[in-house]
RNA sequence: AGGAGUGUAGCUCAGUUGGUUAGAGCGCUACGUUGACAUCGUAGAGGUCCCCAGUUCGAAUCUGGGCAUUCCUACCA
């Protein structure tokens, strides 16, 4: 065989290139429908936010599923390992919106000639388009970020199958989601309600618990004065004045002496003067404010509580852009003792934002006057400064209204229980997180709410009968059949009813609204599988196996989906739930695109080598955080760098040897075999670790016994490698630097995919007929029929050469430089076993020495180990 | 306020079931290097293992109590 050309240097960016191609056209990331479910790992890839650009935080998570997946493989598993792409919802609507400088206006006609342009626009000057031009011209965009998306992962080398991709906007996907919402409709699992929920003011939608953040506001307490009916008067505080004329009651604690005597009686706000029962109510804090305070419709979950639990009525006041409604007093729903007042502070607070509104009724409550107690200004005091927490949307930037509205929400309070019991069936790696879920479940206090008054997203398959006077009957909705799936209401027909009654009396009308992002998301192991439509696949790819995810979207995607499958099939989604931590900034603050972070994954990718972010990515553990370093992505690139030169190395030494000197019956001489025993500790350590989803643990271990491999071993037996060659001690040293090489690579593989594809492609892949290394059988111990052998053998060694090496440098010389004398001490257990170590440290270093050795008294702390001391005499041969 | 995590070298982190002198990488300092490798090698400096108390022959590790920090949840009229 005649000797390969080897590049002089690895160069990471072809070589990416070249494996990326080899890996796609050899199909080996390809799933087999014809493998038995026992023989394949499923993996539930989590479908990223299709919204501009990827960061390192997707690197990093994505890496780290990608590790575990590629040992799967090479444990000789079917891989199912598709990739998926979340393009409908908000944050592309969002997206669309500001790059085309457009606005949907669902009353347009469709535009056929439109085409969509980049361009910003200010708000006020977006362009309007119907909903169809609208919903176009997100999925071409989309289209668009999906490529970018796909090359960064090829890039980085995950072992996808392309082939398995999926939009969450296709029609299969709408379909899986339409049939899900069915499922439920027929389960009774899913109601439609109108009733007070919370509001998105901006977007103008209906949002679920889960989006929902806590933001710090500064606000202010205000002192208002109500008057009773029996002319006393009360004091409560407020930060939200704006909504006095929502008021519907007023409550103290029911033990609270200072108003005991008022429950039952009436009080008469200011400003609108209207009579609202003074009740007691168990949520009122005796020591906040004045103890008393207005309930409103509605200015918090306490508000909504009270006003169902009692049957108050709705007086809502407050309309869905966020601005207060043209109300008039003296009707039914808003009466006041003195209407024409109450309509002259109404007109003036009209068509103001909450904000607006707030200073306005503050202006109006400190005129004199205003008091209905008669007691000058309402507005007692000044306002006191106050730190306020409003919930908001976590896309939005107003605080949240509560609006009473029409919903579709899944009952999900009902089943908190067995909701728990499933997650508890699942493997959560780390363990901790799923108390996190059973928290998360165990405060759940509203029904999910899965319709948004948006247009990209997955429509309800669901139409209303209209009345005589074109109202619609609620009560009854038109659902489709499984066979019109997917359907869109707006554009098509309910069975029994023709186009052209579509609005009219006696008709119907298309259900306008579309589901929450994650009324699908909640169904990608389903998706995957094809449930509802393809049973045989769906036995073959449900549950799977591996679901990995983000630990903030417990709260959603997890618990959604434990939600669906135990809803659809009372089954769980997947065995195993890994849970990857965050990638924050060197405050400790999660990484973000808002934060500024100006670093893209293809510049890193271009600078380190993907196999350098890989590294980086698979240092960290499940579930914990890293601080985003690059000289952690310049240690991988070293060790890339390191696996190529010692890879040449000892492919120089073995590419001419005949294959029958390579077999492990050559592995005779002792240091070879304690070295082979110690390759078998790594194998067993990280084949357990990844077992056990500790990637981490794994590289650790093998990247430790790398460093060691070239620094010891290699200088151990380099000598004798290269002069011996045709002997059986060179022979010994060849077999097991060839087999040792073999399993470096195998063992880095999942780490470093490109790097490792490189070298075993040299001598491997022809060799042990597997063309890919990532194709290739995860590495075995092999016997080595003397136990004997696991000694310190080599930490002996070890300390021989750095004790050489030491010395040499201390008196400045070359590490050819020849030793006088040497005198080294250190430990050894075994007696017998020591004896055998003399001719290889001489043999392999060059070196004749003298070995002495006496026991070592007990150890004074009751250690039982045995230990000889032992000194050994190196000095340079006459070579 | 409740829950979960974290706290070890200047930085990023390992540290299994308690066990001899607490580790690695980066960084720093000094030195070396024509034979796979300067994307290298060798050596050195650097520690109150957050604090206090307890259990133990022995604690980074176990127990109790604090402190700091991150995240989740709740409250905040």
């Amino acid at each position: 065989m005649k000797s390969k050309e080897l590049p002089k240097k690895y160069k990471s960016n072809e070589a990416e290139m070249k494996w990326g191609e080899f890996w796609e056209s050899n199909g080996v990331h390809k799933y087999d429908p014809m493998v038995s479910r026992e023989k394949t790992f499923v993996v539930d890839t989590p479908p990223p936010t299709v919204s501009g650009s990827l960061h390192v935080g997707h690197v990093f998570s994505y890496t780290q599923t990608d590790v575990l997946t590629r040992f799967q493989r090479m444990r000789g598993k079917n891989i199912f390992y598709p990739m998926g792409w979340d393009d409908n919802g908000l944050p592309t609507e969002r997206r669309v919106q500001g790059l085309y400088g457009v606005r949907c206006n669902p009353n347009l006609p469709y535009n056929e000639n439109w085409e969509g342009k980049i361009s910003s626009k200010k708000k006020k000057e977006e362009e309007e388009i119907s909903r169809k031009n609208f919903l176009e011209v997100c999925q071409k965009q989309t289209a668009e970020d999906e490529k970018k998306y796909e090359k960064l992962w090829r890039h980085l080398g995950l072992s996808l199958d392309w082939n398995q991709a999926y939009e969450t906007i296709n029609d299969h996907c709408r379909k899986v989601s339409q049939l899900s919402f069915l499922d439920l409709q027929q389960k009774n699992l899913v109601t439609t309600k109108e009733s007070p929920t919370m509001w998105d003011t901006t977007f103008q939608t209906a949002v679920a618990q889960a989006e929902v953040e806590e933001r710090e506001k500064g606000g202010h307490f205000y002192d208002i004065r109500f008057a009773v009916e029996d002319g006393s008067d009360f004091v409560i505080s407020t930060t939200r004045p704006e909504l006095l004329g929502a008021c519907v009651a007023v409550v103290a604690h029911p033990e609270d002496e200072r108003y005991k005597h008022l429950f039952g009686k009436t009080a008469l706000t200011p400003l609108f003067n209207v009579r609202v029962p003074i009740m007691p109510a168990e949520h009122a804090d005796k020591e906040k404010g004045s103890g008393i305070l207005m309930v409103c419709t509605f200015g918090d979950i306490h508000d909504v509580e009270f006003w169902k639990a009692e049957g108050l009525p709705l007086r809502q006041i407050i309309e869905k852009e966020g601005t207060l409604g043209p109300i008039e007093y003296g009707s039914a729903k808003f009466p006041s003792e003195k209407p024409e007042k109450a309509n002259d502070v109404s007109k003036q607070l009209a068509g103001l934002y909450v904000k607006q509104a707030r200073k306005k009724v503050v202006e109006l409550l400190s005129e004199e006057g205003s008091c209905a107690a008669g007691k000058g200004a309402a507005l007692v005091g000044e306002p006191k400064p106050t730190q306020q927490f409003a919930k908001h949307y976590e896309k939005g930037d107003h605080p949240l209204e509560y609006i009473s509205t029409r919903q579709w929400f899944v009952k999900i309070l009902d089943y908190k229980k067995e909701l728990i019991e499933q997650g508890r069936k699942i493997k959560w790696h780390p363990e901790t997180m799923f108390k996190r879920y059973e928290q998360w479940v165990d405060g759940l206090n509203q029904d999910w709410c899965i319709s948004r008054q948006r247009f990209f997203g997955v429509p309800f398959p669901v139409w209303y009968p209209l009345d005589g006077n074109c109202r619609p009957d609620f009560e009854n909705p038109l659902y489709a059949t499984k066979e019109q799936l997917p359907v869109d209401p707006l554009a098509e027909v309910p069975s029994g009813y023709r186009e052209d009654q579509r609005g009219k009396a006696n008709g119907f009308m298309g259900d306008p609204d579309v589901m929450d992002t994650w009324a699908t998301s909640s169904m990608t192991p389903q998706i995957s599988s094809h449930w509802g439509t393809d049973d045989e696949r769906h036995s073959k790819l449900f549950p799977a196996d591996l679901r990995p995810q983000a630990h903030e979207i417990i709260r959603t995607w997890a618990f959604y989906t434990i939600t669906k499958s135990w809803m659809h099939g009372k089954e769980v989604p997947w065995k195993n739930i890994a849970i990857s931590g965050w990638v924050v900034d060197p405050h400790k603050k999660k990484m973000s695109k808002s934060k500024g972070n100006v670093v893209t994954p293809e510049s890193l990718i271009d600078q380190y080598s993907a196999d350098a972010l890989r590294y980086w990515a698979s240092k960290a553990k499940l579930g914990s955080d890293t601080i985003y370093d690059e000289n952690v992505f310049k240690v991988g690139q070293r060790l890339a760098t390191k696996v190529f030169n010692a890879s040449k190395f000892v492919f120089l030494q073995i590419e001419n040897v005949e294959d029958q000197y390579l077999g492990m019956e050559n592995i005779t001489e002792p240091v070879d075999k304690v070295w082979a025993s110690k390759m078998n500790k790594v194998i067993e350590e990280s084949t357990q670790a990844f077992e056990n989803f500790h990637y981490a643990t794994a590289l650790s271990s093998v990247e430790a016994a790398f460093w060691e491999f070239c620094d010891i071993y290699l200088e151990l037996v380099k000598t004798r490698a290269y002069k011996l060659k045709d002997s059986s001690e060179g022979r010994s040293a060849l077999a097991c630097l060839a087999w040792t090489w073999k399993n470096f690579i195998k063992l880095m593989a999942p780490f470093l995919p490109y790097i490792t594809e490189e070298v075993w492609s040299w001598h491997f892949a022809e060799k042990e007929d597997a063309p890919s290394v990532h194709k290739s059988e995860w590495p075995q111990v092999i016997s080595l029929n003397e136990d004997k052998f696991e000694g310190p053998l080599i930490d002996m060694a070890k300390e021989a050469l750095n004790v050489l090496r030491g010395e040499k440098t201390t008196a400045q010389k070359s590490l050819r430089w020849p030793i006088e004398e040497l005198v080294l001490k250190g430990q050894v257990k075994d007696l017998d076993y020591f004896k055998e170590i003399e001719k290889d440290i001489a043999f392999s270093s060059n070196l004749k020495k003298e070995i002495q050795y006496k026991p070592l008294e007990d150890n004074e702390s009751g250690f039982d180990g045995r230990y000889f001391e032992f000194s050994v005499t190196l000095s340079e041969h006459a070579d």
